[in-house]
DNA sequence: TGTACATCAGTGAACGCGCGTTCACTGATGTAC
DNA sequence: TGTACATCAGTGAACGCGCGTTCACTGATGTAC
């Protein structure tokens, strides 16, 4: 993927990205000509080649843009600072519906990297990376509250429980991405259950059930 | 997919399907031509075409096998004869590490299945209804012990933890085939983690810790 | 400020490859009398 | 038991379509003097 020298095809480059990442979500990558992008961005064959090497350097383009992004989010989100004040089964629950919330919004592209990475070693690295980078910040701020934890390792209890709601929750953007469940539940009370899940998992108490509702955490775009 | 009349024919289609299974495993469905199967099948283009529509029949027909399958040794598995006299969470280890052993043993046609139904209802249908269907033998199961979840809502708690278990492990499996994980756990591990994240999350105390290990359940063919 | 040239950016028709699918043909098995 | 015909089963070369990729060309922007 070479950089533009010029703010025109920078702008080319942008629009480029954005298409493809819309008509990905809606058809996949393999459903997906390299034609059908460079018209909806209005732009050209000729314009996307320039840009990258082949049809694979836009997904790993798309994987770039994506994994800044989601870093950026998941620092801004998983911040002690922004914890302070609040239990952690608040932390966890929050955690949660913020997870929920993400997946379902990106299911169309997280479906595509998925797909990707099931046959593309250095892909399935990458994902992997972002996946343990934010696991490793859930860690650093669950950590500093270990004394409530009861499973006996918990730094591979955080790990490992993130490890399998994140999972589920990919697998299932798989299965809704073509056919709607049988029994559906909403995302709020998947959310609620992930949490339990998590909690119980690890072994914390959840001593008050109220739920807390602060502003919401925005997705960060990263510069 | 027609049925053979002859018992040549027969076998000539077990052969295709064999063959495609074991292909399809290592390089995945798109990248596995008609060819290449007729090829390692010992038979030709030709004949399969006249046992398959089209090459997604082919992928309809491993799944129809697949599920047979695996419906079949669920349900010799989950029967409630064979856990009469079992403590509950005997009963979940050893679900999960059977759990876990299937589908790491079966990773790639797994891997091909999952990557179809993202953009194939009726195949992410046929999916679901399998997952479902063994998840309401586990509930049956577990049910008839309902006293020990402390889980306000028992039944919904026994098919989402399976739920979110199998979902964890089929994407699990579209990672670790194209790449290995930075901080791999060995299956039994990985087992018994499962095993504590279903019983803390159904709420079950875990009163005994020893391992129980009368012989394994063995996957069965059905006729 | 103007001119000449280099490089960047973009265009889209044409190419070519891979692979799913077809089809005319051969051989094997079953059945009727 | 033998013969004739129908149907099943299998073969593999040839076809053709879709789509990724190339490339000769035009136009825009930057830079040196």
């Amino acid at each position: 993927m070479k950089k533009p020298r010029q703010v025109r095809s920078q702008q080319t480059l942008d629009r480029l990205l954005d298409a493809a990442e819309e008509l990905i979500a809606q058809k996949g990558f393999e459903n997906t000509s390299v034609a059908d992008i460079a018209k909806k961005a209005k732009s050209s064959v000729g314009a996307f080649y320039s840009r990258f090497h082949d049809k694979d350097g836009l997904l790993t383009g798309l994987q770039e843009r994506f994994i800044e992004e989601a870093v950026a989010t998941a620092e801004a989100v998983l911040d002690p600072k922004r914890w302070e004040g609040a239990s952690t089964p608040e932390i966890v629950r929050e955690a949660m519906a913020f997870l929920v919330r993400t997946v379902r919004e990106r299911q169309g592209l997280l479906v595509a990297f998925s797909l990707r990475a099931a046959h593309d070693a250095t892909f399935a690295r990458r994902n992997m990376f972002m996946g343990l980078h934010i696991a490793e910040r859930l860690r650093d701020l669950l950590l500093s509250r270990r004394e409530e934890i009861r499973h006996p390792n918990s730094d591979l209890a955080i790990r490992f429980g993130y490890g399998v709601i994140l999972g589920s929750l990919q697998q299932q953007a798989i299965i809704f991405n073509a056919a709607a469940p049988l029994d559906p539940i909403s995302d709020e009370q998947a959310a609620g259950e992930y949490a339990r899940l998590y909690l119980s998992y690890l072994g914390i108490e959840e001593a008050a059930q109220e739920k807390v509702s602060e502003g919401a955490p925005q997705r960060v775009r990263p510069a």
